[in-house]
RNA sequence: GGGCGAUUAGCUCAGUUGGUUUAGAGCACCUGCCUUACAAGCAGGGGGUCACAGGUUCGAGUCCUGUAUCGCCCA
């Protein structure tokens, strides 16, 4: 192939360059890794994006971290695999779906049933899946797409099935009456982790529930209050502690122990406090010491409008220092409720229907929703004069994070997984080191959730998600059930194997109730392991029902670094790239995600699923605020491609990847009209059109609803932070693109070190340097550090030197050949070391050079790859490494900046050739003067002499160096103005170093104290700054006497 | 209430175990340049009592304590 390197444009044309390169690497299969024992895996299975939406620009830096990592090894010789998919993400999607038929049909999923929701949402599935992968293309994501899973796809559905089976056997799984957070608008419980609390305001209401039989002296009513009066239909007892006067003493107690440590501005607050608990002592704390009393003697009350006798018991619950000492216990709809039901063994009745209505037990409420049901309840005991007071208040409500609906508390059959032990073995692998967090400080939050071992509510009350293979009938009696137990074994499919039974007792123990209630005596379970077995058309026959619920996602997502890989099946996959080596994944899934990976992967496997997992940044707006689509100010990653391109998008992530938890990212709208960019506030960033300020032309946002809005020109949500990257490429490319234009002719030969000058020695110092920089940095995460030194670099070093200095010997027919073979394999090295983070250009360009020069090495030359994807990481022999060339390469650059400041306060016209000379010892001498020559082409400035003798001419400026000085003669040019501004200031500088260092030195215990090679290093400094402060004041007095 | 983190130039961020010539970069700003790789560029410049108050130390942006403000997570 030729091509004419002048034709290069002098812009990289990433929106062509992109999918083609991306293409290539596809034909050429290079994602793909096959199991090969002659070669050591590298795996990393992706965070699998949920298929609820688009790629946002979390996902871009999460991918961005992957892609880099799984490239360098790649190109390290390692057998990288990086496997790919999408996560089902059962009720966010689910509800995403079902609010769109709602809107779009005004339907709801009962309307359409099981099957034909569950298709629309395949068919949701299908679109976004489709666009989530594209998104990782466009990003340049190397993933082996060959082998993309989905968690619910047929290999994670048997792993699902198998591990749930496993555990059902294990007694692990188990179906218990819990308290759940109710979603009554999905109609499902939602865990802990899907509930958001919001302060919204509220009342508080006092109400009075008479005594019975009061005798003597003892209260006629107990006074309870509530934020949930409609909840008080399920009151099954109201509660007082234990010990009153106790707890108050104790908390009157603390309050003095805070007072004490108090800051003045919050002592008056606790001083209050401390008397109005004083005066409870004397208003209230009596007739709360007579109901602890009542409640040891068994009495009770009578609950208002369900005419229930309720008893009075005693429970720390109750806080005598609040409201009025006593509390209402609804055990089935408050969860400290539910655990004071639990120690006093009261009943728990529950009052809702699964959609929020209010069920039979409530009599005359029946049917009404909770908010119908409180205004009823707090009218009705008005009317019986039992509202005592009602107070408004702002008060703490949960919300469900998906429907947004206030959650209720609920009492419902749920699936559980047993944590003890499962917990314990994923805080094991984290405390022992087999699994290593990066950054360590997130282990705490790992251990501390873990430690609390809770139970882990798996099911949910969905269509969309793995359906519990689980087979339930009720039995009356034990016989009943010992039979059904016995026909379930004689089945001819049946074998232990294959099927497992659980019994679950009824959970109301009072064997009157139970049976006043018309519940069973236990209800037997069989877990089937396969699909598509007989057993199950048995069962059924039998009158087995098939539990309807579906299982929590994250129970999937936890098995995703083994089934990927094709577990329960011992594929060849699994052997070799199992346990995976990295996971990189951001630290709101720590608990939910990682944890449960780990605990699972230890169970299936018996083995960490993982080595190593990176926990990266989190990207916030200019004002701190979390990016998201309903806040309007989420970028999307695609604009940032479209815009500045891929690799400025990955650049631009990995260069805020430092260890801190959160970067800010301000957000700006770029007008489509005139192109303007101009910040995003809290109130644009909400409209539906927007005004460009420069223009005045308006613009629609994702806001946008009506016709006319739609219909204008759409602006983008961008930010400036890309700039950077998308500079530093153009650089790059314009770098090569000049290379290119160099390198006609090129001979393919080893390198010459006795060829090599100055400057050759030192980028390849520099480049081993470097080399070793970004391996260790991208090796431990630090995804900055390598950037910013390949940043540094790249344009400091190599563009502004190297690239310069070569210019000359270009032009030189016998320096060029062996200034091109400099500039391939530098280049060359460069492009391999940049390849993981911007993959597209440096591909582009290695075809480009490769066209010029197929072969290229330093010692050894070789042919290159056809693609930079699978050349090797670059390892340059230490020796590369030279001290003395590199500081003798710093006085060259210390001068020529010298020698840059003085044509620029001299405002010397750029073309205007200066001449000097430099006064130093031979050592020195000899340093520089084999760079003398592009102090012409870099400042167009003459070294005229240089050695210890050199006089100054007698108009000139001085530039005092440590252990040099320079003269730039400058008879007939000189601004004496400028140039006495320039060295006085210099000398204050000098001054003021010197005059702190004498102090230190003056400072006998410095000396004394310090290490003696930094009283050493202070006192030479000293001395060399005194010598630049002789010459700068004797440089002023010549200038004075030219006034 | 508990935990984690942040606070350095107008903005966004670096600053490796305390000690190189008394804090660096990019953007923005000022001056001069279309110097045949690059104006998305080149050369130069201005701008910071490192949130505040104590402490440890010969020496603190860096370590300790407290305070303030902000963010995230958990209850």
């Amino acid at each position: 192939m030729s091509f004419d390197p002048e034709q290069i444009p002098s812009r990289f044309d990433f929106q062509s360059a992109q999918p083609r390169l991306y293409q290539d690497w596809l034909n050429h299969g290079y994602f793909h890794a096959e199991p090969d024992p002659n070669r050591q895996p590298f795996t990393l299975v992706i965070p699998p994006p949920n298929v609820t939406g688009a790629l946002h620009l979390g996902h871009a830096l999460n991918n961005t971290l992957q892609d880099i990592l799984v490239r360098m090894k790649r190109m390290q010789g390692f057998n990288a695999l990086w496997m790919p998919g999408t996560d089902h993400a059962g009720i966010a999607t689910q509800a995403v779906v079902e609010r769109r038929l709602k809107e779009e049909e005004g339907k709801t999923r009962h309307d359409l049933g099981r099957d034909k929701l569950v298709d629309r949402i395949w068919q949701w599935k299908e679109q976004y899946e489709k666009r989530i992968l594209g998104q990782l293309q466009q990003m340049g994501c190397s993933c082996d797409w060959d082998r993309t899973r989905f968690t619910l796809d047929e290999t994670c559905a048997e792993a699902v099935r198998h591990t749930f089976f496993d555990l059902f056997s294990k007694e692990l799984i188990y179906r218990g009456k819990r308290l759940v957070n109710w979603d009554s608008f999905l109609q499902t419980a939602v865990s802990d982790d899907e509930v958001v609390s919001k302060t919204v305001n509220g009342n508080f209401w006092h109400f009075k529930y008479p005594v019975i039989d009061p005798k003597p002296g003892e209260p006629q009513y107990v006074m309870v209050a509530t934020t949930r009066p409609e909840t008080m239909l399920g009151d099954t007892a109201v509660a007082v502690h234990p010990d009153p006067a106790a707890a108050l003493k104790k908390h009157i107690a603390e309050l003095q122990e805070k007072l004490s440590k108090a800051n003045p501005a919050d002592m008056a607050e606790i001083k209050a406090s401390i008397s109005a608990a004083k005066a409870r002592e004397i208003q209230i704390l009596p007739n709360l010491m007579l109901l602890t009393q009542m409640a040891h003697d068994g009495r009770k009350i009578r609950l208002p409008l369900m005419d229930r006798e309720i008893p009075i018991v005693a429970d720390s619950w109750a806080k005598p220092e609040l409201g009025s000492g006593c509390v209402k216990i609804t055990p089935a709809h408050d969860p400290n409720d539910y655990e004071v039901a639990k120690r006093c063994n009261l009943p728990m009745t529950n009052i809702m229907n699964t959609d929020g209505t209010l069920n039979a037990e409530t009599g005359p409420y029946q049917d009404l929703t909770m908010k119908q049901a409180r205004k009823q309840v707090v009218a009705d005991l008005d009317e019986l004069g039992l509202l005592h007071e009602t107070e408004e208040r702002e008060i703490e409500l949960p919300h469900s994070d998906r429907s947004k609906t206030p959650i209720e508390p609920y009492l419902a059959d749920q699936w559980f997984i047993r944590m003890d032990t499962l917990a314990q073995s994923a805080m094991d692998a984290v405390t022992d080191h087999r699994v290593r967090i990066t950054p360590s400080r997130y282990e705490k939050g790992y251990l501390d959730w873990l430690g609390e071992k809770r139970d882990w509510p798996v099911s949910r009350q969905l269509w969309w998600g793995h359906q519990i293979p689980v087979w339930s009938l009720s039995c009356a009696t034990q016989k009943e059930c010992d039979e059904i137990q016995q026909k379930v074994k004689s089945f001819v499919a049946f074998s232990s194997d294959e099927a497992a039974i659980q019994i679950e007792p009824c959970h109301e123990t009072n064997e009157v109730k139970r049976i006043q209630l018309g519940l069973p005596l236990a209800t037997v379970h069989v877990c089937i392991k396969s699909d598509h077995c007989s057993l199950e058309s048995d069962l059924v026959e039998a009158g087995f029902v098939r539990e309807e619920d579906v299982l929590d996602t994250w129970f999937s997502s936890a098995l995703w670094p083994h089934s990927t890989l094709g577990w329960p099946q011992t594929t060849k996959e699994l052997e070799y790239f199992y346990p995976t080596s990295v996971l990189i994944t951001s630290r709101d899934i720590i608990t939910l995600w990682v944890a449960r990976m780990v605990l699972a992967g230890l169970n299936n496997m018996g083995e960490i699923p993982f080595q190593r997992v990176f926990i990266h940044p989190k990207i916030l707006d200019g004002y701190g605020e979390t990016m998201s689509k309903s806040k309007g100010n989420g970028i999307d990653p695609l604009d940032v491609i479209e815009k500045f391109g891929a690799d400025a998008l990955r650049f631009g992530m990995a260069d805020l990847t430092t260890e801190t938890q959160d970067v800010r990212m301000p957000v700006q709208f770029e007008c489509p009209t005139c192109g303007h960019i101009f910040d995003q506030t809290k109130k644009n960033r909400e409209l539906p059109r927007v005004d460009c300020p420069k223009c005045n032309l308006p613009f629609s946002t994702q806001w946008s609803k009506t016709q006319e809005d739609l219909a204008l020109p759409r602006g983008f949500v961008l930010s400036e932070r890309f700039e950077r990257a998308r500079n530093f490429i153009n650089k790059l490319w314009n770098a090569s693109r000049f290379a290119m234009m160099n390198l006609e002719g090129y001979t393919p030969s080893p390198i010459n070190p006795s060829d090599m000058t100055v400057e050759d020695r030192w980028i390849l110092s520099r480049l081993t340097t470097v080399s070793q920089i970004v391996s260790e940095s991208l090796e431990q995460f630090r995804y900055a550090d390598a950037t910013r030194e390949l940043y540094e670099f790249s344009w400091n070093e190599f563009c502004s030197f190297y690239v310069e200095m070569l210019k000359e010997r270009f032009a030189d027919e016998s320096a060029r050949p062996h200034a091109q073979r400099m500039m391939a394999y530098t280049l060359d090295c460069l492009l391999r070391l940049l390849h993981p983070i911007i993959p597209f250009i440096t591909e582009e360009i290695w075809t480009h050079l490769s066209s010029l020069c197929p072969e290229r090495g330093l010692e050894q030359v070789n042919a290159c790859t056809d693609s930079i994807m699978i050349a090797p990481w670059p390892e340059l022999a230490m020796d590369w490494q030279d001290n003395a060339i590199e500081q003798q390469f710093s006085q060259f650059q210390l001068t020529l900046g010298a020698l840059r400041e003085i044509r620029s306060r001299q405002n010397l016209p750029p073309k205007k050739q200066i001449q000097f000379s430099i006064r130093c010892q031979p050592e020195f001498a000899d340093l520089i003067q084999p760079l003398g020559t592009f102090f012409s082409s870099m400042a167009s400035a003459d070294l005229c002499e240089i050695s210890e003798q050199v006089s100054p001419p007698k108009i000139n400026a001085t530039v005092a160096l440590p252990n040099m000085e320079i003269f730039v003669d400058l008879a007939g040019l000189i601004d004496v103005n400028a140039e006495t501004k320039r060295l006085e200031k210099e000398r204050s500088r000098l001054e003021g170093m010197i005059n702190g260092k004498e102090k230190q030195l003056a400072n006998e215990n410095f000396v004394k104290n310090a290490k003696p090679e930094v009283v050493v290093k202070v006192k030479e400094s000293l001395g060399q700054i005194r010598d630049q402060l002789k010459t700068v004041g004797e440089a002023l007095k010549d200038l004075d006497s030219l006034r």
